[in-house]
DNA sequence: CTCGACGCTGTGAGGGTGCTGAGGACGACC
DNA sequence: GGTCGTCCTCAGCACCCTCACAGCGTCGAG
């Protein structure tokens, strides 16, 4: 835990102990990091308004280093803006003070359960990178304007990097199932892409679907 | 997305697709359950009061049946105790009406980026290696390019290392069952697939079929 | 050794698959 | 209402994969 309100820390550290986990806390962004970095840690609860350095950049810190460790937010900050930030900035999960202990623990639990390895909060691939949050993508740092449709096909692309990709399951997953769509919209469409983010990169594997070379 | 407020839904659907998702509405609780089970989406946006089963035992039901697809519950009860209950069902979020659409946003990427993209092995016979995902052979690390049918015919093989398959049986699984071929399609294709992945390891047995060597 | 059955391969027709430009439908914005 | 941007269908084209065919090689039984 990374938190340098003591009280509030210690009667945390001490509900949770009671709860069997083992915890550390640390009071200021610097040491939080180290420790998330080098503890081997299942969660962290990180605190934005820290010494030293704030949550949200520990968060995007951490990511950038591809450590992908659950982290829950915590912030006396309840605008929705500042909610969207945190969890963009690579947060699992976002509380506001005050909170309900309850709920944190079931947050808390919420998040252990899946420990599934996260991904990153923006997709690159070779020089391409893609950033959900932000809406934008970018190719060797030039911005490339893509169409709603381009887009949601280049992230689901991305998110699969040197996978074949059938176009059924394109359809199934960018295009919306309810609308039967003919499979030459995904040629279509991965032709649109291609102008734009090189005709290279984006390899059709006859008979099977796409694969974006990693 | 599961809601039975057809306001709430359709309005949502819009925003959602207006951002690239595709994205279906089931109105009640089995209809819900049913699409989450067989729609491979990729995400679920859940209402917790629901006509026909509830969402805390929809995703209940799910759990149990080891769909592990990431819900984000949606309620109009704030109650820490609601919230624990939801989350402790198997919910992955859990967010309260009237909520922001910019925080549901966000908590969405949040669940997305996590998938668990588990890839299936890769399989191995000798330096003959085969990842049906990438959908590419490599031959002492050196890539080897397959037409589909030649890689269809490889696969099965190689799942079989060693085994005598006979001709109708690779007829049966590697041709459509429904068009009738003649079996000298099969030695056409040994033959290309010879002439790519080496000579002697695939091996004729008069009469009885072809073998793999381990 | 002889013969027939089985398997291999070069050739070429056909057809399936994917790419592209053109253009209509629809909605947003001015 | 006009204009623009986006989405998607359509039709034409090019390419290469697929497979039947036929001739030849190879194997094994007698």
């Amino acid at each position: 835990m990374v938190e340098d309100e003591s009280r509030l820390a210690s009667a945390l550290q001490r509900g949770l102990q009671a709860e069997g986990f083992a915890v550390d806390v640390a009071a200021t962004g610097p040491e939080g990091l180290d420790a998330a970095r080098h503890g081997g840690y299942d969660a962290m609860i990180l605190d934005v308004m820290l010494p030293g350095l704030s949550g949200y950049e520990l968060v995007r810190r951490l990511r950038a280093e591809e450590h992908w460790l659950p982290v829950l937010m915590l912030s006396a900050k309840d605008g929705e803006y500042d909610q969207a930030d945190g969890l963009d900035c690579g947060a699992d999960d976002y509380l506001t003070k005050p909170f309900s202990y309850v709920v944190l623990l079931a947050r808390l639990r919420a998040l252990l359960r899946r420990g599934a390895p996260e991904r990153p909060t923006v997709l690159a691939v070779g020089d391409l990178r893609l950033d959900p949050a932000r809406r934008r993508v970018t190719r060797a740092d030039a911005e490339v304007a893509l169409t709603s449709r381009e887009f949601a096909l280049l992230d689901y692309l991305m998110r699969r990097p040197g996978e074949v990709v059938s176009k059924t399951e394109l359809l199934d997953h960018v295009w919306d199932a309810s609308v039967e769509t003919a499979p030459n919209a995904v040629e279509v469409y991965v032709g649109y892409l291609r102008r734009k983010i090189g005709r290279e990169r984006l390899e059709t594997v006859r008979g099977a679907g796409y694969r974006l070379a990693p």
